[in-house]
RNA sequence: GGCUCCAUCGUCUAAUGGUUAGGACACGGGCUUUUCAAGCCUGUAACCGGGGUUCGACUCCCCGUGGAGUCACCA
């Protein structure tokens, strides 16, 4: 079976690679009938940050992705782990770390080592001036296992490093194909830091074993660092996982997307109006395309589609004029209630019957959510303009004037039902025009400004429907006033 | 700098040896039209360069070039 796994650490905000990382992991577990896991990497307990992981649950429910084991919110805003495999936090299992790297010692395939970080960086300095790679010089490699007991016992602080053997490490990336790293290239890195906590790439190989994951989805940043692992799982004599290394997304820049150059906060996305869907479908196509000629999918087609092997294997700048596109294709496609739901959060105005109908209009209006109260302004109250508007450019004032009388007449005779579409509205005012032999232009373009004070803005048909009789006729009296001034 | 990876319109991408190199965003034009938006039609725009392999290369190989990632008691 199929076990997927997100190893994100609580260290600030959710990031948007994070997402789509997460986002591949669930697609192919969905798709294969497998598990996905979430696992919290918290073993640098320095860059901690609290309401991290609280921040990471919220971002998978309000993008609608759900996982099967790990670490998951209460309703009260606590946190519960469910899964056979736990605990899913790495600093609740030291005491597992701990005893795989003792083997590991004791297997001589790891060593103590007692340098100083003053010692490390002015080795690492002398390595940089003669142009060398910088590693481990494996000083304490030559310590005798009694010397090395007798320096610990006497409470001296150390690390446990890997001993890296000759050779090389081939390995078959799901996505970058056949990848080769010469040992000569690999550190002694660290496995156990001197407080006691594992570091990340011992605790990764331990814990992807033991909670049995078949593939290892994660950034391109970690390519360099996978023979590490590697060298580590067969040091303990374990199934190597599949490694699928994303490319990473990219600011316009086209370095990697950081907070400098770029929202990296899923958080940012949602503040910013942007619905799950969308998001969840640009994200989730981002170096992977189920098709060449479609753009739209709905998280399933994504699940049933998704490929590991057609993810691209270069980076990909984050396209920000296409998201807002996306965002207003699905905005345009929701139901009236739907859009009134999603809208009511950055709507600082009581949701009322105007607000309602006025949101439905101006739907296309708008890419994001968080747009939608300035474009509810003019309906909520009359906005000063300048009564040379209203005069069509084919008329003149005179025109205009008659033209606002016989709409303030014409809706007088409308009933309270005429109001209840913008169809039965549009009929009835096109009907009359034609029966009276009028211009659309010499009719509408008064209506339509006078009804919104704008130069551009939605149909007159709309505006009456959102504005409804009483107002709309207000409306109508004061622009003939201001005209007649 | 060492190592590793990457390379199709400005951007996201399709193409898995044979296409007039397709779609989308953005941009331009047109239609529709009372304005704007939406919608429809349409235009500009790409295979990084050079060698091979092959009857035939965007597709495979090599070399350049360019870009990126990584070189911590961080993940």
């Amino acid at each position: 079976m199929i076990r997927t796994r997100l190893a994100p650490s609580p260290t600030g905000k959710m990031h948007i690679g994070t997402l789509r990382t997460a986002l591949f992991d669930y697609f192919l577990a969905k798709q294969q009938n497998g598990k996905f896991i979430i696992r919290i990497e918290d073993t640098d307990q320095e860059r901690l940050v609290p309401g991290a992981v609280e921040n990471l649950l919220e971002m998978f429910t309000a993008a609608n992705i759900t996982h099967d084991e790990g670490p998951f919110l209460r309703d009260d805003g606590t946190i519960e782990e469910r899964g056979a495999y736990g605990p899913y936090v790495q600093s609740n299992r030291l005491d597992i770390y701990k005893k795989y790297a003792d083997e590991l010692v004791e297997k001589g395939f790891a060593y103590p080592c007692f340098c100083t970080v003053e010692r490390l960086d002015e080795m690492r300095k002398a390595q940089t001036a003669l142009k060398q790679t910088t590693k481990y010089d494996r000083k304490c490699l030559s310590l005798t296992a009694a010397e090395a007991r007798e320096r610990i016992a006497a409470g001296e602080s150390y690390v446990i490093r890997i001993k890296v053997p000759e050779g090389k490490t081939e390995f078959d990336d799901a996505v970058r194909g056949h990848v080769v790293f010469d040992h000569r290239e690999v550190d002694d890195c660290i496995i156990m830091k001197s407080d006691g906590f594992p570091t990340y790439f011992l605790a990764m190989v331990i814990d992807d074993h033991l909670m049995e994951i078949t593939h290892v989805l994660r950034g391109e940043e970690w390519v360099s660092s996978t023979p590490k692992s590697i060298i580590m799982f067969k040091m303990f004599g374990w199934d190597v996982p599949i490694f699928a290394h994303l490319p990473l997304i990219l600011s316009p820049d086209k370095k990697k997307l950081s907070k400098r150059t770029g929202d990296t906060a899923v958080e940012i996305y949602f503040e910013h109006g942007y619905l799950a869907e969308a998001l969840v479908n640009f994200i989730g196509t981002l170096g992977f395309n189920p098709s060449g000629d479609r753009e739209i999918f709905t998280i399933d087609e994504l699940v049933t589609s998704f490929d590991l092997n057609k993810v691209n294997a270069g980076g990909a700048v984050l396209n920000m004029e296409k998201l807002d596109w996306m965002n207003k294709q699905y905005l345009m496609a929701l139901s009236a209630e739907d859009l009134v739901l999603r809208a009511t959060p950055f709507v600082t105005v009581p949701i009322d019957d105007t607000v309602k109908r006025a949101l439905f209009v101006e739907r296309t209006r708008v890419s994001r959510l968080t747009e939608f109260n300035d474009v509810l302004k003019p309906y909520l109250a009359l906005q000063e303009y300048n009564p040379a508007i209203l005069v069509w450019k084919k008329a003149d004032v005179t025109d205009a004037i008659a033209q606002l009388e016989r709409m303030l007449a014409l809706i007088e005779t409308f009933s309270e039902s005429t109001f209840e579409s913008v169809e039965l509205l549009e009929t009835a005012i096109k009907e009359y025009i034609t029966r009276e032999g009028l211009q659309n232009g010499n009719v509408l373009w008064p209506l339509r400004v006078a009804l919104s004070g704008q130069e551009k803005s939605a149909t007159p048909f709309e505006t009456l429907w959102v504005l409804k009789k009483e107002t709309s006729q207000e409306r109508l009296r004061h622009a003939i006033a201001a005209l007649k001034k």
